[in-house]
Order: C-alpha cells, then structure tokens, then sequence
DNA sequence: GTGTCCATTTCGAGG
DNA sequence: CCTCGAAGTGGACAC
C-alpha cells in the first residue's frame, strides 16, 4: 500500500463527472492499483476513487505531475499533484480477513428453531419458502392449520412490509395454501412500517436477540 | 489526520460483532475524532470503523497498547496494537468538497426534453409532477390525451415500480386526471422489476443515455 | 431532527 | 459468471 499525502486536484468521468478543486489530501494506493483520496472529514468513504482493475499511468506537464488512472470501461480518474508533502510504501500482506457474527441469517436461524417465540403454537413448514419472486424467509403454520409467512429483518422498515405484502398476495393465489397470514419480525421496527403493517392486517414482532439466543445450545457460540 | 501503519487485533462490539485476528494494517484517524482501519485488499470501504462523534481513549496492557473508541450508543471498537511501523500526522485542513454532475437528474432533463423517445406521441405535462406522497418525476399526455406517469431510474429495480405503483394508486383516484397510465424508464432494467411492472400493466422503456444526449444541443456538454 | 431515496454504492450468497 | 438482497450501508435533500 502506497500511501501519499499532496496537494492536489482531481478529475473524475464516467458513470458521472466530478471535480475535486486544488487541496491537500490523502490518496491511498492499494497494491491491487486501486485508488482512494480521502479528505479529513467525512465517513469512511472516499472522495474519488476508482476500483480495481485499473492502471496508473504519470505524465509531466510542466511542473505538475498528472497521475491518469484508467479502468477497462470509461472510467477516467485525473489526479493533478501540486505539492507532495509524503510519498511511502507499506508491505502489509494480505489480510486475514473479518469474522461478522449477529446479522438477519443468524436471526432467522434462531426464529427457525423457535417459531413459538413469534406465536404460540407455531410450527416451522421450512426456511427460504420458494416463490416466483423470491423466497420468503419462513414459512410457517399454525395450530389451527393456516400458514403464515414470516419476514425476517434486523431493522423493520417499510421495505420489509412491501416485500412481506408482495409475498402474501401471491400467496394467496396458490389454492394449495388457502388464507396465508403474515407476520414481520424485526429487532427494532420503525413506528411508519409497523402503522404500514398494521394497516395491511399483517402482525409485528420485536424479537429479542440475545433471548433467543440464550435458548440455544451454546455450542458455537464460544470461538 | 492522524495515519498508523500496525501490526493489529482489532474487536467491533455493537450493531453486530466483529472481529480481525492480529495483522499489519492501516488505522486512520481523522480530525473529527473518526477512526477507519484499512486492508491492502478490497474496494474503498475498511475492514472496521467508527463514525464521529466518538472518543478515543488509551490503554497499556503490559507491552501491548489498546486503543478503545467507542460512541454514544452500544458501539465499542478495540484495537490491540502491536508493532508500530508508522505513525504520522499531518493537517489537511477542510476540504472544499466535491461538484458533481450527471446522474438521475440529467436522465430526467433528457427525457423531459424528448418525450417522445419514450413513446411516440407523447407530450410533457411537467417535470416533477407533485402527490402528497411525493413527486412523479414526469408527467406526459399521450396522443389520445391519456396521462401517463413516468418514473425515472439509472437502474430500474423493484423499488423503482413500488414507487412508481404508489404513485399510479393515489393518481387515478383524482377525477381531474382519469386514467393514468405508467412508464418504467431506465438505462437498465432488472429482469425481477420487469416481472413486476408487468404483472401491474407498467410498460417499461430501456433509455439510451448517449443517444438521447446525441438529441441534444451540445451547449453545456463541453466544460 | 426525521424520513426518504440515490449511490461511481460495496459485499456476500446462490444459481 | 451474473443476479439478487443486505449493509454497522453513507450521503443528500425534503419536510
């Protein structure tokens, strides 16, 4: 990773033109030829920046140095170096690479094993319920015998009542499962999506992660 | 801001649980108090970070170092140091930012200015056509005076028709209009939104962004 | 401030 | 390889 700290000005075209005026900043170089400049505020996400595959070509004009860096596409980026106040090369390697653990499969895992939390007597039908556009996350029954789809989310908002109501209404074509109820579970659900859920007639259900994980055997949970 | 090229352990407590096993990267800490760890490897975004405001505070662990930047909420970032191969300061100053231009809205100008391309005999109505539930991006009139709704996308995805559905919903319970009909317009369009526009009588129209532009008169292109 | 929608999204899974 | 949905999404603009 090369690491260059300059005044500079920057060009970019493509999929859209943007234009960075004359100052000093971070441009960060990957050993994949990636690049990255980055001001001092702001979130993580760069200024400019243009993906891997692309190439590094300078040109000299004058004084200034121009750094051209192309992708296969349209993609131009043009880096015009005024003052280069640093310039190294770290060697760090390639990364191991980051462990995540407590997204939405996790949770539909745990509400898999124990679809009693979202209603008593609820059983599991399965996971991932195919329909033509696109799987539902559980499908499920209840003790009286009607099924009941489920959304699974981390954050309810109103995306998840949309998709959840898509599910439902071709659902309810199909004869072989008659009157299909809903249910959308979340972590947190937002008060617009539970008022647009609720008015569709489809239940909410704030689940308690950790609690449903305190149900489970801990077996992998230790690492 | 602040750029730390280490051998590092890094742990993320909060929305999920992360964790990096011990390995040389860059930290980078802004001025506003921000903290983003970076790879030689992948696009621009880090392996973990943390967002302002948040405070960093300082730990000694016999020979080890520990940084702790945590936030308002539940989120804690760890980051165990190991060896320091760099560790340099330098003042960027604020950025004056970045001036883009092309996106969505040029799309927009472009079929507001040629309607027809969208279907033969249609005319402009208005640009951002304002429902309580927000602006129709076009509204045009047929040839058989007809309104049609259009919404406009660089990439048409299921949310685009949702949208463009709402919009339809609320329209054609206004007696001034009538009937409206609905357009999809989009440079592309997935086959899933296609499915669905479809399956609700939207018609969708794939636009040529340089053939349309080609229409223009090229005042404004040359900058 | 909250809500909403776009993004040069990035990232990962699955067919 | 593409397609799709999720993200600790981030960012901009409207209300």
């Amino acid at each position: 990773m090369r690491l260059v700290v300059a005044t500079c000005e920057v060009d970019y075209s493509g999929r859209l033109s943007a234009h960075l005026p004359m100052a000093k900043r971070l441009i960060m170089i990957k050993s994949d030829g990636s690049v990255s400049i980055h001001s001092d505020g702001g979130a993580y996400k760069p200024l400019n920046w243009m993906g891997a595959p692309c190439t590094l070509t300078i040109e000299r004009a004058g004084d200034d140095v121009v750094w051209r860096v192309t992708s296969k596409g349209p993609d131009t980026l043009r880096i015009a170096l005024a003052d280069v106040e640093s310039d190294q090369e770290y060697d760090l390697g390639i990364d191991p690479g980051l462990e995540k653990d407590g997204v939405e499969k996790h949770l539909q895992e745990l509400l898999a094993d124990h679809p009693e939390s979202l209603r008593p007597g609820l059983s599991l039908v399965r996971r991932e319920y195919f329909t033509p556009i696109g799987p539902v996350d559980l499908l499920c029954r209840s003790a009286t015998g009607t099924y009941v789809a489920v959304e699974v989310k981390r954050r309810g908002e109103i995306d998840g009542v949309e998709q959840l109501t898509r599910y439902l209404d071709l659902m309810r074509r199909d004869p072989l499962l008659g009157d299909v109820e809903g249910i959308f579970a979340a972590q947190v659900i937002k008060p617009q999506a539970k008022v647009l859920a609720t008015d569709r007639g489809i239940a909410c259900v704030s689940v308690d992660y950790d609690a449903l994980r305190g149900l489970e055997p801990d077996d992998d949970r230790l690492f």
